[in-house]
DNA sequence: TGTACATCAGTGAACGCGCGTTCACTGATGTAC
DNA sequence: TGTACATCAGTGAACGCGCGTTCACTGATGTAC
């Protein structure tokens, strides 16, 4: 609860650990998402995650209840910077709908390549628990941006039978952002594409490939 | 190597195991898919595959030297069934380059839904050993193929100048099919989109989507 | 056709290991009076 | 301002477990003569 600690206790490099930590949660997040990034998805162990946070084995399942606990906040924070940033996307490209879109599109993107790990842990296929609240209410309102934009695009103003197109274009747009970021964080675009190590062209080929999708989506 | 087992003793219900047991290696890729089907990528291990197999615990390290030998082997497969079936899709819709993408696509999502387990090895976070030349082999077919359709498309033939925007447009491709097969198999669209059940609106739901993006691609 | 023998494929016991969770506990915190 | 006490957050030892790989081995296969 407290965000800044006001105590002398508060670098972690020092070895005078309290009795309780202050905030566990974040250090335990911190750690699992420098883990993963290290090890990848496979590398994960609740155990690790607590000898890097200096925290006794225990803590975790005590603090979380269980591994998908952990993991589940983590998606939570996954989705939510996901619908974060595409709100803001939404707002700076205010005006044209379909720059919204590629907005919206981009920032996607950005956010799976700004915190790998995360990414990872929220569409990796690591246990989740989908009674989690936070996370179930984050990623729908993740994937609830996307269809209100897309819907507006569309013209469809509710009474409208164009649904299907508009299902079909909302699942392109995160389809064509989710398989670019899953394929980029995974290697497989510098194995066997051409090269898009600089961080500039990355953007780029995004930004040319979604324009590619919402001028078909344009019709 | 003897593909079909003449002798008595063929049926993996009698228990009479032989000490050779003749295609192991099927045996466990086989008893490997299954287990992931099952329990996830996250419950796959070496030894529960030899159980499965009927044999013993260090068969499968014999036999393949380590997980990743097993795991490799499986995402050759991968990556063929996806380059076949592509290659197959092309042959049939001979004629129009866009249709012909327009089929590769749809190929590729196919694939991906007809053996699930397999499309999670190939593509998941699994240990891959990118030695294996077989692995790497089939990986470079699958994706030359589609980056040749979409420099067809685009009339590259080789010294033109929108080099760029045929990787942009292979990507793209690439990128729409690949994280809508994910998204699906992860049961993403099933939780956040409208129903896509009934395998028929699939199908449909990837046509649409891939003929908006090849929309674009034209220009 | 029969025998000797090298090669190969799979065995099974053992290795050392680290895992997630439990449980009774203890040290710190904050509230009531 | 001071004291008593309930609540809470994290401890640390222990649990039972199954893992991937190793190693010396053995049973089957196929080839040479």
């Amino acid at each position: 609860m407290c965000a800044s600690s006001s105590d002398e206790h508060n670098s972690d490099t020092e070895k005078t650990r309290r009795y309780h930590h202050g905030d566990l949660r974040q250090a335990l997040i911190r750690s699992a998402e420098a883990l993963i990034a290290e090890k990848g998805i496979a590398g994960f162990t609740l155990r690790e995650c607590a000898r890097r946070a200096g925290v006794s084995p225990s803590a975790p399942s005590h603090h979380f209840g269980h591994v998908a606990g952990l993991l589940s906040a983590i998606a939570a924070l996954g989705f939510s910077d996901i619908a974060t940033a595409m709100e803001h996307a939404q707002d700076q490209a205010q005006g044209n709908a379909l720059d919204e879109l590629q907005a919206i599109g981009e920032a996607y993107i950005t956010v799976a390549m700004m915190n790998p790990p995360r990414f990872r842990i929220t569409f990796g296929q690591m246990p989740l628990d989908w009674n989690n609240p936070e996370l179930l209410h984050e990623a729908q309102r993740a994937f609830g941006i996307l269809e209100r934009q897309v819907r507006t695009i569309r013209g469809d103003s509710g009474a409208g039978d164009p649904v299907l197109d508009t299902q079909a274009a909302s699942v392109a747009a995160w389809s064509i952002v989710h398989g670019f970021s899953t394929l980029l964080l995974d290697g497989r675009l510098n194995r066997f594409s051409v090269d898009v190590d600089p961080e500039k062209s990355v953007k780029n080929l995004a930004q040319k490939m979604l324009k590619m999708l919402i001028n078909g989506i344009e019709n």
